[in-house]
DNA sequence: CCTCATTATTGACTGCAGTCATTTATGTTT
DNA sequence: AAACATAAATGACTGCAGTCAATAATGAGG
C-alpha cells in the first residue's frame, strides 16, 4: 500500500501549520491596523516565528496579502455564484455575481487595493500558481453561468463561452480598480458595469 | 495689463528645470539600470539634486515611473491613432491601435509592469491627475475611432461611444496585465484580443 | 539508535525609500 | 535696499523589508 503523494510526516505537518499561523497573524494584524502600519517583525512575532521565517512562505510582504485572500476569496466566489443563481437574466446574474465580489472588497479597502495591486505583479511561481488558482475558480464559474444562459436558449454563442466569460470579467476588473482607486464611487460603478456587460450582452444576444 | 495664471517668476522656472532633470535622469537610469536597480540616490545624483528633492516632485519612487510614462505616452497614443486610421473596420482599427500600444509595453517590460501595478494605486492627487489625463486622452481617441464607425454605419449605438471605448480598453487592459506577468504570451494575447474584441463587435453591429 | 544528508529556521545585518528639522533661495512690502 | 515672509532644497537620519551565513530539526540508511 504506498502512500499517496500527499507527504504527512513531521516535517510537511509543521510547514502546514506554521503556514497557517502566519496567514493567520497576517490577517488579523492587516484588518486591525492596516496594511501599511503592520510590519513583517509583527506578523512573525504574532504568529511565534523568526523574522526570517515569514520570507520562506511568502517572497515578500505583499505576497502576504495573496495568501490571505486565497482562502477567502474561493469562499466569496461560492456566495457569488449562489447570488448568480437567482437572477433570471444572463445580464442580472452577471451584476449578481460581481456585486458579492465588490461588497467584499469595500469591507476593507486598503487591503484591496494593494490585493488588485498585487495580483498584475506576482513574483514567485507559488504565487502565480494561487492566483491562477483563484482565477480559474472565478473564470470557472462565469463560464457555468454563460452555458447556463446558452443552455436555456437565452443566447447563441459565436465563441466559446469562456471568453464571454472572460469579457465579462474584463470589464468587471476594469471598473472594479476605478472604483478601489477612487476614481469613481459605487454609484457609478455599478451605473458603468451595467451599460458595459449590456454592451457586451448585445452581443450575445 | 495683468499677468496671466501662468507664473513664469524665477522660481517656478527652477522648479521646472528641476523636474525635467528629475524626469529625464529617471528614465535613463530605469532603461539602463532596470527600475529595481535603480536608487532615488542615483537619480537624484545624476539630475544634480539632494537625495530629498526627489520626493518633492514624486512622493515615493513608483510615482517617478508614471511621471517618466505620461511624457511618452500622450505620443504612443498618437501613433497608435494614426494607425488606426489605417485599417478598414472598427475591429481592425481597434486592434491596430492596441497593438501600438503593447509593442511599446513590450520595449520595457519592468518598467511597463512597474507602470501598471502603479496605474491603480495611485498615492498624491498630482499623480491622480497625471493618470486621468492619460486615461482621457486615451479613451478620448478610441471614443473617436468608435464614433467615425457610427458615422460611416458600420455600427449602431444604443450606449455611447464612450461606453464602447472603454469596455474595448477594459478588455485590452485585462490582457495586457496576463502579458506583462507572463500568464500569456504575446500570440495568446493577440488570439485573445481578437476574440474578445470580436464578441464585443457582434453587439455594436 | 547512531551518522550523515537534507531541509527549515533563525536573527543579526544591510541597503534603501522616505522623513524632517534646518538652511538657502525667491518674492513681497515698506 | 533692508527687513520680513514664504516656499524650496538639503542631507543626516530612521525604520523596515528582505538577505544570508550559521544553526537546528527532521528524515534516511545502515
Amino acid at each position: 500500500m504506498t502512500r499517496a503523494q500527499a507527504p504527512t510526516g513531521r516535517r510537511e505537518q509543521n510547514k502546514l501549520e506554521k503556514r497557517a499561523r502566519i496567514i493567520a497573524a497576517a490577517r488579523a494584524l492587516f484588518k486591525h491596523k492596516g496594511y501599511d502600519a503592520t510590519t513583517t517583525q509583527e506578523i512573525a512575532e504574532a504568529a511565534g516565528v523568526a523574522s526570517g521565517t515569514i520570507f520562506t512562505y511568502a517572497s515578500t510582504k505583499e505576497d502576504l496579502v495573496i495568501l490571505v485572500f486565497h482562502e477567502e476569496m474561493l469562499s466569496v466566489i461560492q456566495d457569488a455564484t449562489a447570488k448568480a443563481r437567482a437572477g433570471t437574466t444572463l445580464r442580472d446574474q452577471l451584476i449578481a455575481f460581481f456585486d458579492v465580489m465588490v461588497n467584499y472588497h469595500e469591507r476593507d479597502l486598503t487591503l484591496s487595493r494593494t490585493l488588485l495591486r498585487q495580483l498584475g505583479y506576482v513574483s514567485t511561481g507559488d504565487q502565480r500558481a494561487l492566483v491562477s488558482e483563484l482565477m480559474n475558480a472565478l473564470l470557472g464559474q462565469l463560464t457555468l453561468i454563460v452555458e447556463a444562459a446558452k443552455s436555456r436558449g437565452e443566447i447563441v454563442l459565436a465563441q466559446p463561452a469562456f471568453a464571454s466569460a472572460r469579457a465579462a470579467f474584463a470589464i468587471y476588473y476594469f471598473h472594479l480598480g476605478g472604483l478601489m482607486s477612487g476614481y469613481i464611487n459605487r454609484t457609478q460603478f455599478d451605473q458603468s458595469l451595467k451599460t458595459d456587460l449590456s454592451l457586451l450582452m448585445r452581443g450575445l444576444e
